[in-house]
DNA sequence: CTGATACTGAAGCATTCGCTTCAGTATTGA
DNA sequence: TCAATACTGAAGCGAATGCTTCAGTATCAG
């Protein structure tokens, strides 16, 4: 195992973005569903949720395989991991930046913390 | 403690969505800066970085101060925070349903798993 | 005071986005 | 076979995005 995804992010967050993919994410983490079913809570044509699913399959968020007429999409976690540990990374750096600055600071305060950068 | 804070999710997402910007939270996580020095990997107008900031400090995950003629950019912690959590969350959920099915098919498994939801 | 620095704002412009409608194409149930 | 179902695609359209340039406004260094 070790699949060929790797969307890039941009598409992902891109995804995420928009209130009515972000609510179809939702509901597909409570299972899978068909488009239909996916666009039922949303006063907006068949049209445009399918266009909406477009995106969240190109992001690599969602997954769908068709049988007969009816297409079902299934959430794809593995995407979903990459956003947030993009985030979480960042996040982490900046708080253990703090926390240091924290140390310094209890260590010694006659200091001026304008740019960060140290030239 | 307890802030008047809560951009909406949209805000947040939408921000991270460009690259440019990622960038910019990316230096940001390195330690604070100034408009300039956030503009200076980018071929793009001081005016145009700008308007990326805007977005940032629109979404809550960047906050800035004037001194004198120089804006200094930090990262908020927090935004970013929330915006890990919303897919934490739908994805664990989805995840826990995968585990859950997966022991349900292990204990018996003459069963379809097409929708999802039991009418 | 004077010129450089560091933004800041407004206008304009091409592209993308989020829809709409309308017209298809497969499937399926009766 | 025949109509209903479940999408699917193309065209169009108004609004939002991501820039640009140009013209400011403070602030600071000499």
């Amino acid at each position: 195992m070790l699949q060929y995804q790797e969307t890039p992010l941009d598409l992902v967050f891109q995804a995420l973005a928009d209130q009515t993919r972000r609510e179809m994410v939702e509901r597909l983490s409570r299972g899978p569903a068909s488009v239909s079913e996916l666009a039922a809570p949303f006063a907006m044509s068949l049209s445009a949720v399918g266009q909406h699913l477009k995106v969240l399959e190109a992001s690599g968020l969602v997954r769908s395989e068709k049988h007969g007429r009816v297409r079902t999409c299934r959430l794809e976690a593995e995407a979903m991991r990459r956003a947030q540990q993009w985030i979480s990374l960042r996040r982490a750096n900046w708080e253990q930046r703090l926390d240091r600055l924290g140390e310094y600071l209890d260590a010694d305060d006659s200091n001026e913390t304008t740019t960060g950068s140290q030239p």
